[in-house]
Formats: C-alpha cells, structure tokens, sequence
RNA sequence: GGACGCGUAGCUCAGCUGGUUAGAGCGCUCGCCUCACACGCGAGAGGUCCUCGGUUCGAGUCCGAGCGUGUCCACCA
C-alpha cells in the first residue's frame, strides 16, 4: 500500500501515469464478453480534424461517464471513438494555410494537395484524439475511425449507389446555395440567416410600349441583371390590365413580359415581383411554371458575368448593386429607397453572404427516407432527453426538403459517377468502370466531393463495419445513446436516424441525449472571434481534468446551456482536496494488513446511520444514472461526501478509530463513494481507490454498487437527525454568545434518547454530559435548547451574554409561532384532513406536536430568563 | 410569421411525477491555523420563487394571459 498520501491533490502527477495504465491493461476495450450484460454503445460524435480540443467537446465527459458507469454495471461498454475529415472546414483552412506561402489549390493540382490535407489529417486530427485523452476519455482506441478512412469512405460508396439505383440520388438544375468565398454550393442547413439593415429599392420598370411603367420593388437590386419577368397576382385589379404586356428591364434593353402567379403576395411591397429564376429559390419555381428563361448573371466567385452585360461584366456583386442603383437613378428610375430589415443568408463556415444561384447538382430524395425516420421518435423507438427535442426534430423531417449533396471541393469523398468523354454516358457505381459500357469511350469521375455531413450520416454503423456484415455490427448496432448538443440535430442527428432506418432498417439508437451549449461568464456563445474560450487544456494542467468534468456535470441538466468560469473549476477543485484529504484521513489510520472492503458487525448508530445514508445514494444516483440526470447524481455525491461522510461521519469515527469496526465501515462507504463518483472523477477515484484496501486491479473495472436492504437502518437515521440537532443547536448558541471554541462547557440533556457522551465532547465542545432522566435543569441560570424530542440547558456562567440569549429566544419562539399557526390552519381545513393522504396528514400531526413543545419550552426559558435579567 | 427555452438569495444555477420550515456553489458577516483538509472548520445574514388570474385541501412546481429575455426555424420579393 502507497505511504501516506500528499496533504494537498496534484492531478498533474496522477492523471497521465493513471491513464496509461489503464490504456496498457486495455480496459477501454470492449468485447462481446460471456456472461455480460450485454452491449452498450455510444458513437462518439467524431469531432473535427480542424480544431484544437474546445470546452464543447469536454461535454463529452457525459459519454464517458455513462461508459464508465455502465462498464462498472457488468455490460460490455463500447465507446467507438474517431474524427471526422470536416470538408469544407479543413479545404478553408488549408487553402488559408496555402495563401500565406502564396500558393492556391489551383496551382498546386489536385494530387498535392490531397497529400497536404492528409498530412494536415495526421497532425491535427492527432492532436484532437491525444487532447480528448487528456479528459480521461476511455474510448476504445482500437476501434477509432476516420470518416475518410477505407471502411467509412466504402460505406460511403456504398450508400451513394443503393441511394442512386433506387432513385432516391439524382443529378439536376436546381437553384442552390453558393458560397463565393468557399466557391462551393452549401445545403439549406449550412446557410445560417441573420437580420440585418438593408433596403428596399422601388424601381421603376416602363412598358416596351411606352405607356406607363409598373413599379416593383427589390432588397437585391443587382439580380435585376437577370430578370426574364415581373410576377402579379392574378385577382390583383391593380395589375388586372398588366398581366401578358411587355416590359423594357431597365439597363439591358431587353423585353420581359407581366406574368399571373398567385405566388405573389399583393399587399406587401408594391404588388409586383420581379423575376430572377437562376438567382432566388421562389423565382426559380415561378420560372419553371411559366417556361421562363433562367439567367445566370454571376460568377463562381461572386461577380458579374458577361450575361449582365458589359457594363457590369466583373464587377463585384455589391459593388455592382451600388453602380447599378446610381445607373437606375440617373435614369430616373429609381422611385425610392426605404430602409428595411431583412433576413440574409450566410455561409455557416466563412460568414460571406450566401448567393442563391441555379446550378447542377446532386441531391437526395429526401421524403421518403424521412417517413422511416418520422416513425421511429414516433413510436418511441428513439427518444430525446430532453423530450421537448423531439419537436424541433419533428419539424424539420416533416418539412424536409431535398439534400444537396455536392460540393465543389477537393478534400472529402468523390462522388462515384462517371462520365463518357465520347457519348456523355453516365454510370454510378461501386469500381470505377475502365470504358464506357455503351461506346467504350473513356470515362472520368465526376470532380464533386460529397457533403462532410454525408458520410457522419452513416457514423453508427459505419464505424461498425458496415457494409460488410461484421460481428461488431451485429453485437454493438444499434448503439445506444447519442450524445450531443441541440445545435447540430439537423446537420447530424436526423441524418442518422434516416440513414439507420434505410441502411439497417433500424434507428441508430435508443436515446438521444441532447446537451446544451457552453458559455462564458456573461453568457455568450464561445467564438475563436471573441476568444472567450477559456483552453480546457490549460484548465486540466491548472486544476485537474476531474475538476473540470464535475464542473461540466454537476448541477446542469440536459438541453440546458451552461456557463462556465474559472471559479466553478475552483469550487470543483477543492472538491477533489476535499475527496482527498478524507481518504487520507482514512488511510492514515488503517493497519497495514487492513481487511478489503466489508460490513463488520456490532455497528453503532453512526455507523448504521452512514451506511444507511450511503446506501441510500447508491440507490438514488443509479436512479438518477438511468434518467440521464448526471447533473443530479454528482451533485447527490457531493452533498453525501461532503456533509454527511466528512463533517459529520468522519468526526465522530474519531472516538473510535482503534476498533476494526469504525475502520472498516470508513474504509467501504468510502470506497463504495469512490465507484459511485468515479464516471465523473475517474483519476482522483482510481488513486485513492488503490490506496485503500481493495480487491481488483482498477476501480474502473469493479463493481458498481447496488442497493442492499441489509444496510437500510430508518431507526439509526431517525436518533441520528435528533443527535445532529442537538449538537447543531449548542453550536450554534456558543456561537451566538460567543464562547471562545476553547472554553468547553457542562450540558445538561433530557432527552427520550441517550447517546454516548463522547458524541457530544467530541462535536459540541462538551466538558461534561449530564443525562436528566425525567425532570428538568433546576436552576434558572442556564441557556436552553429545545429540540425535536430533546431539552438541553448549558449553565448560564459559563456563557456571557444573557441579553442576547434573550433576544434569540424571541426571535425563535416568533419563528415557532408562526410555523406552528400554518401547520395548524392546515390541520383544521377539512379539505386537507379529508383529501390529503394519510401520511402526509401524519406528518403535519406530528409535525404540529414537536413545534408545540417547542414553544412550551421556549416560552419556560424566556420566562426563566426574564427573572435573571 | 411560427416553435421552443429561460425569468428562484448580490452573482451562477439546482429543485423529478404538486405535499412539512424553497436548496447549492461563489460572494458577504462573525468566530476559528480544532492533531484529514485554510482548496479548510463552525455559526449567520440574505428570497414578493417576474406579474395577474385559474385549477386544487394544498402551486416555485399544473393551466391561461401578460411583461422581460434568449435561441431555433421560415421563400413575403
């Protein structure tokens, strides 16, 4: 057994020697394992190559505490671990990486730079995985995976064209959202929308007939480049007589015609609409009603092209929008400029103003899949904790529209399809095919990546072995919980589940455990921008990466945000001194040869009482466990640990440290409160554990605790309360006559119970206890404490301050009286004795009667005092 | 325009299916270096549980309305 432990915690000296031996033995490994009881899986949401490990992902510390937990229950926890390839993400910062030694993806070819972003994959992608260790994550490692790797990138294949055969990918002109920054089209969940200040430009568009004009109104008057119609609605009677006459569009020249669409709403603006087809959603699907022409008029990168006409040709998109509205009022047509808030859509990586634009794309059909996925949260099959998820889920999959998956960047899985070079022939398949079936031409793939999130869609079972029919996909599928935060239910969440049900033909997991967002101290989002992250890797070498999961853990609940700061981790902290100046209390005291952990016999009150108290919050964080209420059970362990086993327990095991008894009882509450504490404080558990008498090798591998009925002590937890009442009660009165804590005193009890004198030398500062049996303290000279089945009198002498004594006294028979008066208007309300159940009623009985005695006596002592003042 | 949170002690937050006197951490006041721990010990102060109605014998907890605040979704150009 190690020496005597340190007087103060250092987690920087225990935490990396206790992980690699946990790493070495291969207790992270999970196996399908006889007599076990049986699978348990999380999929960790594989966090991105590009970044450095931030206080989001330390939420993770739930997985691990729901796998530690459950690994230590019996079953066969697997918690499968890897990284995601990231697309757009890592492509954006290598390519930044790229700019600042003044080379492009351009120049370099696409070969080299797939060898610069696999070695930015090894680096980074490395750094994330050994800081997650740095947590205490107890993934297993032998299982980790990259969403890039050969297995995920077959899946990915795989999907793609059992997608394509059956109808549910194709390939078409739709309108898309492009960034032209990233100069990639982006799904509807990649665009993030934002308020913003802009306005909202009347134009004046005249008839080709010289008439008159209509006036439309725009907020993005450089589409106007690209009109082929203006849009009434067909019961406008303003518009009545427009609707098949020609327009001149300003500044082109060219004619567009009045169209009826009831898409249009007649009293917003000025009843008009102006028609873009290749540059807005809604204009789009007006355009193909009305056969119109669709007009690109931008380029990839955001700026005019040669179909706006010369005048514009290459300008920026905005800078075009202020020359074209200058252009329009020199001509007089423009009408006015009212400022109008207007949500913008914007790219969710780089933060460049999203254009809409018609493009050739790949999507996926997503109706049908959606139904499977509808029905599996219906029918309970998957269920959100917290369940009000279930309807921001609900609410996207019923109006889900079709995926783009597409993307014109290099770094991510190519699109499987192939080109004929001769006859345009396509083919989607597994091999790349070496001629083209029909001409025998050659054939090229098609230059498209896949959406990032295509391949994490397919995480849980891919990571498995999918699609080959492995056992580990047989054994660990489908996983268990998912653990994430809300805001990526859309991108990842749903995506899963309709992928499960359509690959595996069930839903990737029971429940989806949904964490809130981390904070800062004045409860903003952490950004790099702001840089008010604090660096959890900084906060584990300062404080413990133990401190800061109990900080992440305790007192949050699911779906909530949290706000961190720097004195939580504190408070947490001294948490873990507070764990560890217990044990070495405990060990200190124990015998070399100190027997393992058990129950010894000839228990006394406090031992009955702690054990009884101690099984109780076995019962109850396994409760709390199973209803994902992790915040609850590490703030249970913290008060039993604290309040009950240190200031109360190990104070009064002090009288009785020589008996093997007292020792024993210490040494298994602590131990058993060590397991129970250790899924969120998994290193200073493991230490102290081992330095405590112990069976096994590792705490992580021992048994959970269960309840056991044989520890439940109701009558010793009952003298208990009246004991701790009564040494709170002279605490608190030396401390209000201010008795120096040396100067001890005589007591005198009546009481219905005794307890051993000791108690009360040891914790109330006694000199001496004298037990009254049946009668009062005679004298008048002495400060009373009246309590629930106890009197107590210390002799005024010895105390210093009676008119004070007589003012607490007031005070508290007031207080009494007051409860006293509620308890007994409740009892008197016939709608309470006739409806309340009975055991509620007996509580306010009782209730009413110990308060009544109360105030007997207090009124005795004041009447007592009162001679003596 | 929809949907969803939140509003409890000075600050940050717990409080499950309604049931005795509403809790914690930090901060504050008083006293203690008491032989595990000053990252500590003991004792305190501090709350109209946002407002108004309702259901109920009983509401911080359930229902309705309102106010404040935050988030997500949405094609009104």
């Amino acid at each position: 057994m190690a020496a005597e432990l340190a007087k103060q915690y250092e987690p920087a000296e225990v935490e990396g020697r206790i992980y690699s031996e946990w790493l070495e033995k291969g207790y992270f490994r999970a196996e399908k394992r006889e007599g076990s009881k049986g699978p348990y899986t999380i999929s960790m949401p594989p966090p991105n190559i590009t970044g450095q490990l931030h206080l989001g992902h330390c939420m993770y510390t739930m997985q691990d505490a729901l796998i530690r937990w459950r690994r230590m229950q019996g079953y066969d926890a697997l918690w499968l671990p890897g990284t995601d390839h990231a697309a757009i993400a890592t492509e954006v910062k290598i390519v930044e990486q790229m700019a600042k030694e003044g080379l492009s993806k351009e120049a370099l070819g696409y070969e080299k730079f797939m060898e610069r972003a696999w070695a930015w994959k090894e680096t980074y992608g490395g750094r994330i995985v050994e800081q997650l260790k740095l947590l205490g994550s107890s993934c297993d490692w032998s299982r980790e995976r990259f969403t890039m790797d050969e297995g995920c990138s077959k899946a990915v294949k795989e999907v793609f064209v059992r997608l394509y055969e059956k109808g549910l990918i194709y390939r078409g002109e739709r309108i898309i959202n492009w960034c032209v920054s990233c100069g990639t089209s982006i799904s509807d969940a990649e665009v993030e929308h934002s308020e913003r200040d802009g306005a909202f430009w009347h134009i004046r568009y005249p008839y080709a007939d010289g008439t008159g004009h209509i006036e439309i109104a725009t907020t993005r008057p450089e589409t106007l480049l690209g009109d082929t119609a203006v849009a009434v609605h067909p019961d406008d009677p303003r518009y009545a007589e427009a609707i098949g006459r020609e327009l001149i569009l300003p500044l082109t020249g060219r004619n567009i015609p009045v169209i009826a669409d009831s898409y249009v709403e007649m009293d917003f603006g000025t009843g008009a609409v102006k028609i873009t087809p290749a540059h807005d959603p809604n204009d789009f699907e007006v355009g193909a009603r009305h056969g119109l022409p669709i007009l690109n008029v931008m380029t990839d990168d955001g700026h005019m092209n040669a179909q706006a006409g010369a005048a514009y040709e290459g300008m920026d998109r905005f800078a075009c929008r202020k020359q074209l509205v200058k252009d329009l009022e020199a001509l007089g047509l423009l009408i006015k400029v009212e400022p109008m808030k207007h949500s913008v859509g914007e790219c969710y990586r780089c933060h460049t103003v999203a254009e809409p634009r018609v493009s050739t794309q790949w999507f996926v059909r997503m109706k049908p899949l959606a139904e499977p996925a509808i029905a599996a949260v219906k029918s309970g099959e998957t269920k959100f904790v917290p369940a009000r998820f279930e309807k921001t889920y609900m609410y996207w999959m019923e109006n889900i529209k079709d995926w783009c998956i597409s993307r014109q960047l290099w770094w991510g899985h190519r699109i499987p399809a192939y080109y004929c070079g001769a006859c345009g022939e396509m083919a989607v398949t597994r091999e790349a095919p070496e001629k083209c079936a029909g001409c025998g031409g050659d054939m090229v793939q098609d230059p498209d990546s896949l959406d990032t999130w295509f391949s994490s869609a397919l995480w849980p079972f891919s990571t498995l072995g999918w699609p080959d029919d492995t056992e580990d996909l047989k054994y660990f599928y489908p996983t268990n919980t998912l653990c994430t935060a809300y805001d990526i239910i859309f991108f990842w969440v749903a995506r899963m589940i309709f992928s499960g049900c359509e690959f595996m033909g069930k839903a990737p997991f029971d429940t989806v455990l949904i964490t809130g967002l981390i904070r800062d101290e004045l409860g903003r989002k952490l950004s790099k921008s702001l840089g008010n992250g604090a660096d959890p890797v900084e906060v584990i070498q300062k404080y413990g990466a133990d401190a800061l999961r109990f900080t992440l853990t305790t007192g949050n609940s699911p779906g909530n945000d949290l706000r961190f700061s720097e004195e939580k981790v504190s408070a947490s902290r001294n948490f873990a001194n507070k764990i560890w100046n217990a044990s070495r209390f405990v060990r200190m005291n124990l015998d070399e040869d100190e027997p393992a952990p058990h129950v010894p016999g000839n228990l006394n009150m406090e031992d009955q009482w702690i054990l009884s108290r101690y099984n109780t919050t076995v019962r109850e964080v396994t409760a709390n466990l199973e209803k994902f209420e992790l915040g609850m059970a590490v703030q249970k362990l913290y008060d039993f640990l604290w309040d009950e086993f240190c200031d109360w327990y190990i104070e009064l095991a002090k009288i009785s440290l020589t008996e093997p008894k007292t020792r024993a009882v210490l040494v298994y509450v602590l131990s058993g409160t060590l397991k129970l504490l250790h899924p969120f404080m998994p290193f200073i558990t493991e230490e102290i554990w081992r330095a405590l008498p112990h069976e096994g090798e590792s705490i992580m591998i021992s048994d959970w605790p269960v309840y056991d009925e044989a520890l439940s002590f109701p009558g010793a937890e009952a003298r208990m309360a009246v004991f701790m009442e009564a040494v709170k009660g002279i605490r608190n009165r030396r401390a209000e006559m201010n008795v120096p804590p040396g100067k001890k005193t005589n007591v005198f009890i009546r009481a219905d119970d005794t307890f051993s004198d000791l108690l009360f030398v040891k914790l109330a500062n006694a000199s001496a206890v004298h037990w009254l049996a049946g009668r009062d303290y005679e004298k008048d000279d002495a400060v009373r404490i009246v309590g629930s089945g106890f009197k107590i009198w210390i002799p005024m002498g010895e105390l210093v301050d009676p008119a004070a004594e007589k003012a607490r006294l007031e005070k508290e028979l007031a207080h009494i009286e007051k409860q006293l008066q509620g308890v007994n208007a409740k009892l008197s309300n016939e709608g309470f004795t006739g409806k309340a159940p009975a055991a509620v009623i007996e509580g306010a009985r009782q209730n009413a009667r110990q308060l009544a005695e109360k105030r007997a006596a207090l009124r005795e002592s004041l009447a007592a005092l009162g001679g003596t003042v």
